[in-house]
Formats: structure tokens, sequence, C-alpha cells
DNA sequence: CAAAATATTGTTAGCGCTAACATTTTATTG
DNA sequence: CAATAAAATGTTAGCGCTAACAATATTTTG
């Protein structure tokens, strides 16, 4: 099966390579009666560009760079099916690359993805979007980035997310309206601004109906199986135990699950659990664990639109906070894991 | 930072580009004094090729495809670390493309990384790896590919497995040492291979040890937790229940967990559980699952050694079975989701 | 209507590298 | 030592496409 190049288009067509290049790339130097030409032939030959053609002739690769850590595979895992899908319908590829606490290999990772790869754009997921040096590396290198879920240079770049805010105090409210009048909290990791919101939710939405938080119900966790683990013991050898706990993650989440069964608790009967994001894990355990679902899918192919989308040639100007800021809607997502008031599920 | 060509390692040794691509491609055809000067410069001048040069004016793409069914995520993100990291070292770009269910797209995906994005070579997790269309259709194109556990063609690419005939057979003994004279199964999924040699090892364990396995004991999965759950509520609320049910996967592992916590069981106490991969997820929930390790990112960094290795130019002919067929070692690994004699852990 | 401006199309060169062939150098043979 | 063969190195052309500039066609302006 050989493949349709530019120049066979060209002769059926008769112009030159360079239209058919215009045509291809939406130039818009092109006339009406022409393009319809030339789109019509390339579609019935099935015409596609060799992307290292393309590459070597221009500025662009034709890649994306996804940066993540791979602790949270759940959460990279949906983010990415996401990101594959997108991808393959507008002719880029994703380069995955795996990031490390260790902050210089992050740096050294990232100049791979610009200097040797020379993708032409990269997402950066949490917390790797939190990370200055990263951040300053690309703005100084002038690549184009989106992150997810940042919280930190909020006008360094495009950034998508949702309002973990809004999500933690609509999710915590609904806890209180169904009956819930000891509700802990599992901080997420410190390094995520995510993780401040959902605790200010969580706390405002405990103080707008007037219910008292015990310090002992306010723990730290760092988004991991194991800090819920930890944290979740503690919380359930209280003399005055929670009757429910909101966790910053489905993963934290699972570990109250655990230490509540180890415990011959019953959730939610004993202590209904909440998580956040709704990733496969959520519905891999029993029982199903309530959460806010994030659209991780959605967000992936935002930022992959938002990075393959022509720039308009206008002059630098500090662009408004308002067209970088990108907030997608969470859904509160009521599973047996919590006690639900039937009537206003 | 400006990336240093070919053209400038040539200037600098004084010798032609030509040479210089010689070196940095291991043609034989180079002098140890030229190739050892070449190196050297380099080296310190830290060239890197350009990829999408290299492609276009050879038929190599640096690229190999990885094609995967993303409902196992647990097992595909595991693999997906040993291949990202792996490519890293070896110059390689992974192209991770997401088969469906569905034959005809699952085809065209394919012929997708073969004609347009002009993949390398292939790597095949199961279930593609057992599509018989797949595998002809890259034998037909003459296309390097390997593939994960297949059960079919097993002359028609290297392939790499454990041995899971002996893993269940192993991990089942030791159940049956450890005390369990009433273990049930539930078989993976019909299409894979995999599934009924883990069949096979935990049947011929019973037999040689002369326990009975009762037709009620055995139950069809199909590694999904959603199959995991019918088929343990039916093993779970038989009269006679088994104290051991050894699942053909960690998903299944995980839904047999839930079951048995949702009817009041205690794990491992009134019912041992077994599980098989040892991916996340059987260390996500509580009690901790007891399974077999896979070593997937063993297998991938395999995979890709192996796609990436030149071929000797010999004449075609049928390859030995020995040198395509590569089995990894397994590892039993004993949780807290089976009761385990500590004299013989 | 002619000149100027704008839009459209085509030509040229080259992106960084390598396949294929040519030339030079070195080793082997008689 | 000369001739031959093999090894090493260099030259040429081009992979498929696009940036930049040139040429042509069309539209606008006075």
């Amino acid at each position: 099966m050989s493949k349709v190049k530019l120049q066979d288009i060209a002769i059926k067509a008769g112009v030159s390579m360079m239209t058919v290049s215009r045509v291809m790339n939406n130039d818009p130097k092109v006339g009406a009666k022409t393009r319809e030409k030339v789109s019509k032939i390339a579609n019935e030959m099935h015409y596609k560009p060799n992307i290292a053609a393309r590459h070597l002739a221009s500025s662009r690769s034709y890649f994306i760079g996804l940066v993540c850590e791979y602790a949270n595979y759940s959460y990279v895992s949906k983010f990415l099916v996401g990101a594959l899908r997108k991808c393959r319908t507008s002719g880029y590829h994703i380069i995955l690359d795996e990031a490390t606490s260790h902050r210089e290999k992050t740096i050294a990772t990232i100049k791979d993805l610009i200097y040797v790869t020379k993708v032409d754009g990269l997402i950066l997921l949490p917390p790797i979007s939190n990370i200055p040096e990263v951040v300053d590396l690309l703005v100084s290198e002038n690549i184009d980035f989106v992150r997810i879920a940042p919280d930190i240079n909020l006008t360094a770049s495009h950034y998508i997310c949702i309002d973990d805010y809004q999500a933690a105090f609509e999710v915590t409210e609904k806890l209180i309206l169904n009956g819930h009048k000891r509700i802990a909290h599992i901080i997420g990791s410190p390094s995520q601004g995510a993780s401040r919101m959902r605790y200010q939710g969580y706390l405002d939405a405990l103080r707008s109906n007037q219910l008292m938080i015990p310090p002992e119900y306010i723990e730290q966790g760092d988004f991991t199986y194991k800090s819920g683990l930890d944290a979740a013991k503690r919380l359930l050898e209280l003399t005055n135990k929670p009757d429910a706990i909101f966790a910053a993650n489905d993963e934290m989440a699972a570990a109250v699950v655990s230490v509540a069964h180890m415990k011959h608790l019953d959730v939610p009967e004993d202590v209904s659990i909440v998580g956040f994001d709704d990733t496969e894990l959520a519905t891999t355990i029993w029982p199903n664990i309530s959460t806010v679902t994030q659209p991780l899918e959605e967000m992936a192919e935002l930022a992959i639109d938002i990075l393959t989308t022509p720039k308009t040639p206008s002059p630098p100007k500090k662009p408004k906070m308002s067209s970088m800021r990108h907030v997608l809607e969470y859904q509160l997502q009521l599973r047996d894991s919590s006690k639900n008031n039937v009537n206003l599920t």
C-alpha cells in the first residue's frame, strides 16, 4: 500500500505542491475554487501528511508532551485516555513522559522534550504543574503549555481545572443535608492548590451550617493510599468518631474504607466515606465510593485543543486572565459509601 | 540553546557527514581510530540525532506502537511505565494507541500505525495479541511485532509471557499446603490463553493433591471487576462454601473481597482470596491481595529490546520456536488476603 | 482606463539525515 | 613488487514538505 504524497495531489489538481500545502494547512491565501478542488482530491485519495517531513521543513513536530507523575496512576490513566482519543483525530502524537519527585530529573526530562523531541506544546499534570522552575523554563523558552489544576503563576499559561472549592463545599453540604454532624477531612498533598481549595470548601460548608470542626477531625494526607491508611486509623480511633469522612481523593477514600472494615465498622451505617476524582478505583471496591467526578477526559481534550489551535499573530500583550482560565463542570457522584437521602439524590 | 547537527561533528572531526552517520549508527564499515575520534566529539558536544530527519531519510521512524485495551487499566499502566522508561534510554518514542472491542476499529488503528505513523514495530498486549486478523496483517506487511501472552500463532512473532500454568499450579499448591481444602477458581477471559493455562494449573494442583473439585467451584469471569462480583456472589452463596478462591486476576480478586465483606465474611479467616498480576490495585484495598507478580515492567523492557535490536541480515528461514519465546519469572506474593503458614513463607 | 495595491499561485532552496554509488586507502595474494 | 580484493571514506541525490521570495492574476483606486 503506497502512501499518497503532496505531489500526487498537486499533479492531479493541476496546481503546485505549495498550493496543496496551503490548502492542507488552512492558509487563507488560497482561492475558494482552488481550495475546494484540492480538498476534494485530497479526501478522495486519502492524503495524510508525512509528519517527519512536516517537522523537518517547518517549526512544528506535531508532538505534544504529557508530563505526569505515575504514582497517581488512576488519575493519569483516565486523563491519558482522553488525550489519546483527541490526538487521534487531530494528527498529533502524545509523547508521554514520566516525571519523578526528583526535581532536577524532572527539569532534565522537560528539557529533553523541548530540545530533542521538540514538542509543539506540553501538558503538565499536577504536581508538575506547580513546579516554579518548570514554569519559568517553559516561559523563558517561549514554549506553549497548558497546566492542569495549577495553583502558582496563574497568568503564565492556559490552565484547566474544576472549581475544587465549590465541589468540596457542595459534597460536604450534601453530607450535612443527609444528616451527618461529625464530618472529618483528609487534606490532599500540600504541594497542590487543589488540596487547599477542597479543604476550604469543606470548612466553609461546615461553618455556613453552624457545625463545629474539632481539630482532631483534620488530617493531612498526600493523595496516596498509604497516607490515607494512616489518617483513617487516627480518625477511626477517636472516642468521638466522625460519622462521615471526606477524603481529598479516591485513593485516600479507599484507604478509609479499608480501615473501617478492619475495625468492623459498617460503611456507610457507621461512617460515610466520600472521595474525589471518580477514578476507576472508586468503582473497583466495595462499597463503591461516593466522589466528585472530575471530567478528566474532557480536560485532556481541551488541553489538546488549546495547544493545537493556531495562534493568531497578534502583538505580544498581557493576556486576559479570563481567557487562560478554563473551568470545567464537576458532578457529585453519590454511591454506596455514603448515606444518601433518597429524596435528595 | 542551539542543537548540535551531524555536520557540526563532521567539521570538528575532519570527516564527512556520512562517516559521522556511520559511527552514530554503529555501521561496521568505520575504522577504529575514526570511530573513536568521532564518538568522543559527539559525546562532548551532546549530539542527539534529529529523529524527523532520520525518519525521512531512512526506513525507520524510531516510533514503537503499543496497542492495548484500556479496560484493564491497572495492568496497562504498569506495562506502560516500563515501556516509557526503556524507550527514554534508547532514542525511541512510544506511540500508545487504544484498541476497542470493535474488531474493525482495531484493524483500522493498526493500519494507521503502520501506514501513517510508520512505526518501526508494534507491541500487542492481550487481548489484542490474540486477534488473528491483526497477526495476519502484521505478518503479511512484514511488520516487526512482539506479543505479550499470546495463545495463537506462536511462530508468527516474538512473544513474552510467564509460565501461567506453573504459577497457578504453585499458588494453588501453596493454598493447599496452608490447609485449604475447598478451593474455587474464577477463570479469566475465554479469549485469552493465559486464562486456560491458569485454570489448568489450578486443576492439576488440586488433582495432584487428591482434592475434589466440585463443578460449582468453577466460575467463568472475563477479568473485569463486574464479572468477579457476579462469580463471587454465586461462590459465596453456596451451602458448602469454598475456603479459598483463586481468581485469574487482581480485579476479579478485588471483587471477591468486596462480596466477602458484603456478606460479613472475614478475609482470610472465612475465605482466603488470591489474585494474579500484582497490579497497584492489589495493594490499594484491604486486605492487600495475595497474588502472582507478573514482571510487567521487565516484559515491556524486553519487548522494546527485541524491537530495537538490529536484525542480522540473514536469509529468511523459519525461526526456531525457542528463540522467539521469552518466558520471564513470576513471583508468588503472599499478603493478608490469604491464610499463609508463617513457617513456609 | 492606467496605475497601484492586494491576492493568489509558483519557484527555489533547504530542513538533517541516509541510501546508493563512487572514490580512495589498505590489506592480501601470487 | 604489482595486481587484486576488501575496507574505509566521500559524494550525490533525495526523502516529503514548507519558509521565503518571486511572479502572475485580480481588485481597487484615482
